[in-house]
DNA sequence: CCTACCGATCGGTAGG
DNA sequence: CCTACCGATCGGTAGG
């Protein structure tokens, strides 16, 4: 697998370390040396550790942002917009497994400028999915659900995604969004 | 309010610290100071900041465990057995605000013979509810839905309780697991 | 991209 | 429960 830049190199080496052991428990020492280069090199290509969160935080914010936005971008159903906005939220994370891991988990870590405008871009991601919910109640096309609680259950599902594609399942994306889909929508308990 | 003892009171102020910064990021120091006490006293009453952690994850794993064999150990049907069980898990985490999100996001640091204890029990677990719903299957209850997925989709909803707390929906846990279970039970898509 | 190195902080121990 | 302190490691800089 050839690596196209050293700077590509980094980051990815960073996103594997960061994902399991951690921001805080990852050393710059320690990325360093899986990458083949001593410490002070890094800051060649990073200025810093946080550097290197916010670039990966924020890659995957518009990447987001960017498929829920042509996902709607439709004249379909509400129905058919929701389908398609958590199948392209489930695409992204499959497409960056690793990155999306720590958008995840470690955005916590991003200082206080950053940190802020972090949340307000996901903030307005989850606006856009309550959007579409609360549409698909008014069109009648949906139940009369509460519609926070739904779209929390919606992302916490589709957030499980990369411990999904750890498992031994060996679903592929369009698996596990239409499988989550078809529980959501349809529900669990059989109607008679 | 009274602090118990000392060693609670240490417990109680790690969970805080360990969910705000992650276990990391969390130095003994800070810890001792939170306390109001000298880090070195810390260790007289855990021996190491692993055992903090060590006794922090377990007691939330046994809560867990605890709470759903009482939930099954009635004679209702699987469907009303599942709903006791989600309310149960998600009484657990309310109960346990800071020690559950420390339970959720820490684990992964502990020590490798923790480690494996501690991932067979969540097996185990996450296995008495996946028997759960396979037996309303058979039993004609539910649909015939994927049921690692489901209850993938179940445990991702519940463990969000967290966030729904913090957020400014001000949801009790009843509020909660009813309206989890509300959508998973009945779906999204109204049925004409 | 390296060597050499800074000040700060870490988890934990000794000894009382 | 404290003072004093250990060796190790941290993020990052200087200077080339």
């Amino acid at each position: 697998m050839a690596i196209a830049t050293r700077k590509e190199h980094i980051r990815s080496t960073a996103q594997k370390l960061f994902r399991t052991k951690g921001f805080a428990a990852t050393s710059m020492r320690e990325l360093a040396r899986e990458v083949g280069i001593e410490a002070p090199s890094l800051y060649n290509h990073y200025t810093s550790k946080q550097q290197l969160l916010q670039d990966i935080c924020f890659d995957i914010a518009a990447q987001f942002q960017t498929t829920f936005d042509a996902s709607v971008a439709t004249e379909q159903s509400n129905s058919q917009k929701l389908r398609r906005a958590m199948l392209g939220h489930v695409q992204v994370i499959a497409s960056n497994i690793e990155a999306s891991s720590v958008f995840f988990d470690e955005w916590v870590f991003l200082e206080a400028g950053e940190l802020a405008r972090f949340k307000k871009l996901r903030a307005a991601y989850q606006q856009a999915f309550r959007n579409l919910v609360a549409d698909g109640i008014a069109s009648g096309e949906f139940n009369a659900v509460n519609v926070k609680l739904t779209v929390f259950m919606i992302f916490s599902a589709l957030n499980a995604t990369y411990d999904l594609y750890k498992s031994g399942e060996r679903l592929n994306e369009e698996e596990i969004a239409e499988g989550i889909s078809a529980i959501l929508f349809n529900g669990l308990e059989r109607t008679k």
